[in-house]
RNA sequence: GCGCCUAUGGUGAAAUGGAUAUCACAACGGUCUUCGGAACCGUUAUUCUGGGUUCGAAUCCUGGUAGGCGCACCA
């Protein structure tokens, strides 16, 4: 990579001086004029060196020029002693062969080469409705998931779902007393929402569902058919909500399954003094870790999901001997995971520095915007629902093959880029009426962008004009753009945020339509073949950069 | 009350301790007899507050203010 030649240029340069530096930091400057990459090392130096940054700089500068790389066209010394590099049309122009070459692999890289990695994300839960947090948590996880896939990891994809627990027994239960079909999603919801109002309000009830619950776990509810088919309808129903949005898990788990192994590693740590009895339960006191108390077994005999969590590293190692299991989960968990982690790490001390939790922000809808037809919970299905309808009436006047279908991928898209276009800690405040408009800052706006360019590239093939990658005209701000993206990738996977790359595709697509409403592509001279490359590279690293993110890039809509 | 997180134009966001804080939406004004107008160009407007560290702070430290989340039998 480039990043890497000029560093190390930098470092001889410095070795030269007999300067010693334990690290130089390159970065793009925010001011295209300023060149392609930058420097402060003289800044930093300056001082332990007892020099004038200017004046380092250029000694600096003086060295690197003397075993110029070719790649470089000029370095110059500016503002208060930055080191700019700028790249020369050689460099551009292989760059512009490159990415052609490599196609769908362009931007890869191999930092996690070797390293088995499962993601665990979107958890469900059966007997209640998929909302909107499981369609953040989707959007993240998946995104998440292909970067490091991207990045050579062998990755899994998974999901874990309540199979067991209050929640179903307070959906069975209703369906026991109500005439709730257990067929039918709308039901279910319903049920669920009606057993948990009556638990919170009727002691009575309330009674009942924890009798309910501790039959549910052992299986012998004496509902089981009904339990059977509200468990087939929610899981088949999250299928049909994956198939949507992309995500094909490798591995599905349950709580059930990880309550089988939790439940002796609670009598294990009682043994060892790591769980306390107290009011009838069992807790582990966090708070001499600076965590909080939490419940591994109810005073009613009841587990918990703490219990059933402390299995699941190990239900996941059994399918797959992972180095690193990362779970995506909204941030409210944050400090739930800190506790489970804990006492697992306190139990099987080998798993340390491999489980990771990536907390996510919640998604906030304007008030009175969305309609909540589900009591007071806005579904995920719901909101594809809508912005699809939206779609499609954007889509009115355009005579396009598979409308349907494209209309879904273009809902989809406006979707998780809102989630995927800011840092994955921060709630997002989703504006429907803004991730509709499909203008500027919007997926639409670059699958838009994508499509524009193959309908250019088809145009080019009928009309006989062919590609020419090695002989650049000029350097534009879309040449510039274009060689960042394998950097913005290793950047998006070792922070683990997926919305370096939203800004980046959006930054080059942004760049493309500005280069594109000024200069005819196909305009029958010579250059129209170097034009043609540098778009067709366009659309490679904008389709690549939307499969990062989970999000299609149709040909045409 | 305690702990964690956040605060950037009217709105939503970006910025690896660096140069004149970037982008989109909205508003206003323009462009072009479309290689697909879901386009392009321009104008207005921003770092919550007091102190500190640094050659340099939106970013780090610290006191405040405002908001979010968590803190015992839910997940």
């Amino acid at each position: 990579m480039i990043r890497h030649t000029i560093t190390n240029s930098i470092q001889e340069a410095l070795k030269a001086l007999d300067i010693v530096a334990e690290e130089v930091a390159l970065e793009y400057p925010a001011d295209v004029s300023h060149g392609d990459f930058s420097s402060n090392v003289a800044m930093v130096l300056a001082q332990k060196e007892k020099q004038n940054p200017r004046e380092l700089a250029g000694k600096i500068q003086e060295e690197i020029e003397k075993n110029l790389p070719l790649e470089i066209e000029r370095i110059e010394v500016a503002g208060p002693g930055f080191i700019n590099f700028y790249l020369s049309q050689d460099f551009f122009t292989k760059q512009l062969e490159e990415i052609l070459k490599k196609g769908d692999t362009w931007g890869r890289n191999e930092l996690l080469k070797g390293q088995k990695i499962m993601v665990e994300y979107t958890q469900p839960n059966p007997f209640k409705p998929f909302h909107i947090g499981h369609l953040m948590s989707n959007t993240i996880g998946e995104a998440v998931s292909r970067i490091i896939e991207f990045s050579g990891a062998d990755t899994k994809r998974a999901n874990y779902q309540g199979d067991i627990g209050l929640h179903v027994a307070k959906a069975l239960w209703a369906i026991g007393k109500e005439s709730f079909d257990a067929r039918s999603v709308n039901d279910l919801g319903a049920a669920y929402a009606y057993g948990h109002e009556k638990y919170e309000t009727d002691e009575k009830a309330k009674l009942e569902i924890i009798e309910l619950n501790k039959h549910v776990a052992l299986g012998d509810s004496g509902l089981k058919d009904t339990y059977d088919i509200g468990l087939a309808t929610s899981l088949n129903h999250f299928e049909e909500i994956y198939e949507t949005l992309g995500t094909k898990f490798d591995y599905s788990f349950f709580e059930s399954e990880g309550l089988t192994i939790g439940l002796p590693m609670v009598e294990r740590g009682l043994k060892a003094g790591i769980f306390e009895e107290s009011e009838g339960a069992l807790v582990f006191h966090g708070e001499k870790y600076g965590l909080h108390t939490r419940v591994f077994k109810t005073q009613y005999g009841t587990t918990t999901y703490e219990t059933r969590d402390l299995g699941l590293p190990i239900l996941k190692q059994n399918e797959f001997n992972f180095d690193t299991s990362i779970t995506v989960t909204a941030v409210e968990q944050e400090t739930y995971f800190d506790v489970i982690f804990k006492v697992f790490s306190l139990l099987e001390p080998n798993f340390k520095g491999k489980l990771v939790h990536i907390p996510h922000g919640m998604m906030q809808l304007p008030e009175g915007k969305m309609s909540s037809r589900k009591g007071n919970v806005v579904t995920g299905e719901s909101l594809i629902e809508e912005m699809k309808i939206g779609a499609l009436k954007k889509m009115e006047s355009f005579e396009v093959e598979h409308k349907d279908a494209v209309a879904e991928e273009v809902a989809v898209a406006a979707i998780k880029y809102s989630v995927l276009k800011q840092s994955s800690g921060k709630n997002i405040s989703f504006n429907p009426e803004e991730a509709l408009s499909f203008e500027g800052d919007s997926g639409p706006y670059i699958q838009y962008a994508h499509a524009r360019i193959l309908s250019i590239l088809e145009k080019a093939n009928t009309e006989g004009v062919t590609e020419k990658a090695n002989a650049l005209d000029v350097v534009t701000n879309v040449d510039t753009l274009l060689h960042r993206f394998p950097d913005v990738v290793a950047r998006a996977v070792a922070e683990y945020e997926p919305h370096y790359i939203t800004t980046y595709i959006t930054e080059l697509s942004s760049a493309f339509s500005t280069w594109y409403a000024h200069t005819k592509i196909l305009d029958g001279t010579p250059e129209a073949s170097v034009k043609l490359a540098r778009a067709h590279a366009v659309a490679v690293t904008l389709k690549n950069g939307l499969w990062l993110l989970g999000i299609k890039a149709p040909e045409r809509m």
